[in-house]
DNA sequence: ATCCCTCGAGTTCA
DNA sequence: CTCGAGGGAT
């Protein structure tokens, strides 16, 4: 059995020119991170083209669009993504902005019956729509009772009801009712943001249209899952069949594919399903706990699970998940588990929300299903952070719908049978190519390799021996040892850094992601050939690509598959994104340790580019008061600062940055907005012990309302908040004149309930 | 010294 | 979605 270390290790991923499908955002009260960059500055290449030129974009833009229309609308066959196709729409609309002569009765936008720039319009959920955090094992049950119980400070004997129903595997869906009429439903999306499929869910009978009852809110959005029920998913795909369409792979395809059709008709003769169990905006509560709710769901006219129990106790959340599990192949529909929800609706508000998902629910999965393949190969992948990281390739293989021919390795010591923290697989059990494993899909998605079945390992079959050498460059490759722990690194890392080419593109691609600069048409494969062909090697050579494309012989217009529109279009994007804010700036240097959420750490504190870099360079000094600075913004420790400090030392990244500014505006990020709270902006530390909530519970109300909660007691400490007890921290606060309260004051302060 | 949580950086397929 | 590691609390 060979090895097949391929010379070139970036991804193989195919580049759809449409964005990837949206990550999860932060749903943190402040939705800031998730939102996109502000107003797309203008099109500056617009205007710095003659009549003449405009004149002939317009004419070869209005004929390629009303091709794409054609296609869309006669064919059913579209050639380009949605994204693209806006794109198109957008440089064609700001052409006729910018050239109003060219706004003739035969222009696209003059004529009715134009596609619209989207599919479906978005909506912006009042209430994020969230994920849960889930479990598979019972222990999982417990540990997330026991959490609760922690929490809320509750003793052992004191009672804890919960809701347990099925999870359904369908899609989730918000309906917005107005005075009892359906308004809106939007699909979940990123959680923040979905899409507008009113007219479709209209067409589905679970929904009401008009809410029953007389005590009705004005506002109300119920949230559910639509789903498709194995009968109906059957009808369907003997329909497709027969009309020789491709077969959807699952109900959940199916209930997608049906919903997000253009034409409700479609979408009305698929008989989907809704279960509601949960909402959003609603002006007054008609119940106080979870399930009185759903109950209340059910007098409104809609369907609500059957199979909803009130649990008093773990015993009896296990008892009810088990006979859920036994039922679930008569139940007609798909389901992937069973939720778990406190049923008292204070407490959930108390409990509230880990990062994005809530404290006061679990969903507690079935065991994934698993399949038996063989391990034909492992490459290698170089990082942005030059990881070398492991990939395993299979034998294609059909786990849950879905056929999977790669998984992830993780790193060394997993292919070795070294256990981390994580599992590793079967004690001393190592993975080598030719082995027959055991893979699933981790949470449903994620393919991994959980075991080696050792019976049918070829008798040659020798230990993998993982590369000290950087597939890409040769450098040494080497696992860091970490200076705390005397420990050495779980990953094993390229020492080429900037001679990497590997990471060099990586680094690019982080550049032009999503989050960071947001470069739409600037996707993997485009940056790999741009960085082939030695056109885009580092960022500044994105913002400098049209003016060096104007003087060269060597034009993109004249590559393969380039048209005139797509070299603008790129154009027209990058153009977009000279101006950025801050926090996607730093976030986009690609610093180790910097993500996004470090990034709006640094971008806040600093405010200005200039001063963090500044910052950095005077933190060279360990000692120096700018060191001490950077490691007194919460969330930034001694590691983290140590990279900043070593990124803005090393020249190149100097000679970096000092071309991209040269290029790009960065915003200077504004003092964050003070929320209408009188602890808004301030710093808070708590001490002593606390009597009416939790200290976890006062740090989450404190930062709702825009504080700081620190741990120290500082000069650039606003208030502390003392309860019986304090210490040395209350002495402290005296000798910095601190203003200091005990728990009611803090009460009388902000409110009971922090609003 | 050790826990717990959050964050970053990697990952699949359609 | 997962892991490992950093940061902060204990």
């Amino acid at each position: 059995m060979e090895v097949d270390l391929p010379n070139v290790p970036g991804q193989s991923i195919l580049c759809t020119g449409e964005s990837p499908p949206e990550r999860y955002g932060s749903f943190n009260p402040n939705l800031d991170s998730i939102m996109p960059a502000k107003n797309i500055p203008s099109l500056k290449s617009v205007d710095e083209l003659t009549l003449k030129e405009a004149r002939a974009e317009h004419e070869a833009l209005s004929t390629e669009i009303a091709e794409h229309d054609r296609r869309y609308y006669e064919e059913d066959a579209p050639t380009v993504s949605d994204a693209e196709y806006d794109t198109l729409r957008k440089r064609y609309e700001a052409l006729e902005g910018m050239f109003p002569e060219l706004k003739t009765s035969e222009s696209l936008t003059q004529k009715v019956g134009s596609r619209a720039s989207e599919k479906f319009a978005k909506i912006r959920h009042r209430v994020p729509m969230l994920s849960l955090a889930n479990g598979f094992a019972d222990e999982e049950v417990e540990e997330f009772v026991e959490r609760i119980r922690r929490f809320l400070q509750w003793k052992a004997d004191a009672p804890l009801v919960f809701t347990a129903e099925p999870k359904i595997d369908g899609l989730s869906l918000s309906l917005r009712y107005e005075k009892g009429k359906l308004v809106s439903a939007a699909t979940r999306g990123d959680g923040a943001e979905g899409e507008d499929v009113t007219a479709n869910a209209r067409t589905v009978d679970d929904i009401p249209h008009v809410l029953k009852g007389s005590d009705i809110p004005d506002v109300f959005e119920v949230r559910g899952e639509v789903y498709l029920s194995h009968k109906d998913f059957a009808a369907i795909n003997e329909r497709q069949e027969a009309a020789g369409k491709p077969l959807f792979a699952n109900p959940r395809n199916a209930a997608a594919g049906s919903l997000r059709q253009l034409d409700p008709k479609i979408t009305a003769s698929r008989p989907l399903c809704f279960f509601a169990y949960a909402w959003g905006e609603v002006s007054k509560m008609p119940a106080d706990t979870q399930y009185g709710m759903m109950e209340a769901l059910r007098g409104f006219g809609f369907t609500v699970n059957k199979l909803t129990r009130r649990c008093s106790s773990i015993a009896e959340m296990l008892e009810h998940y088990h006979e859920i599990e036994t039922d679930r192949a008569n139940l007609g529909y798909d389901i992937d588990g069973v939720v778990y929800k406190v049923d008292d609706l204070g407490l959930q508000q108390r409990l509230g929300f880990v990062s994005r998902s809530p404290r006061w629910a679990l969903a507690h999965k079935f065991p994934a299903q698993k399949a038996v393949t063989v391990l034909e190969g492992i490459e290698i992948n170089v990082g942005r952070t030059g990881s070398l990281n492991p990939i395993a390739r299979l034998r294609p293989v059909t786990v849950g719908g879905v056929v999977v021919s790669n998984a992830t390795l993780h790193n060394e010591d997993y292919i070795k049978g070294i256990g981390g923290n994580g599992e590793k697989i079967r004690e001393g059990v190592d993975i080598r190519i030719g082995d027959t494993v055991i893979i699933n899909r981790a949470g449903d998605v994620i393919p991994k390799v959980l075991d080696v079945v050792l019976e049918k390992r070829l008798d040659d079959a020798k230990p993998y021996e993982f590369p000290t050498q950087c597939p890409a460059c040769g450098s040494h490759a080497v696992r860091e040892v970490n200076p705390r722990t005397g420990k050495e690194d779980a990953v094993r890392r390229c020492t080429g850094g900037l001679i990497c080419p590997a990471q060099a593109r990586e680094r690019l691609k982080h550049f032009v992601s999503r989050n960071a600069f947001d470069i739409e048409g600037m996707g993997e494969q485009r940056i790999d050939e741009f960085y082939e062909e030695g056109l885009v090697q580092r960022p500044q050579d994105i913002f400098t690509l049209a003016e060096r494309n104007a003087r060269s012989l060597k034009r993109l217009e004249n590559r393969e598959g380039w048209g005139a529109t797509s070299v603008s279009n790129l154009f027209a994007a990058i153009e977009a994104r000279r101006s950025i804010a801050l926090n996607r700036f730093i976030f986009a240097l690609g610093i180790p340790h910097i993500g996004e959420t470090s990034a709006r750490l640094l971008a806040r504190h600093f405010h200005t580019f200039d001063a963090l870099r500044e910052a950095a360079k005077a933190a060279a000094d360990p000692e120096s008061e700018a060191h001490a600075e950077l490691t007194a913004i919460g969330g930034i420790g001694p590691v983290v600062a140590e990279t900043v400090v070593e990124f803005f030392k090393e020249e190149h990244n100097e000679e970096m940055l000092d071309a991209l500014l040269a290029q790009v505006n960065v915003e200077p990020m504004e003092a964050p907005a003070t929320l209408n709270s009188p602890v808004a902006g301030k710093t808070v530390v708590f001490t002593g012990s606390l009597e009416q909530m939790t200290r976890e519970e006062a740090k989450a109300m404190a930062e709702r309302l825009g504080a700081k909660v620190a741990g120290s007691v500082s000069k650039k400490t606003d208030i502390v908040v003392a309860g019986p007890g304090a210490g040395s921290k209350l002495a402290k606060a005296a000798e910095f004149g601190v203003q200091v309260m005990d728990e009611d004051g803090w009460f009388a302060l902000v409110g009971r309930n922090g609003s």
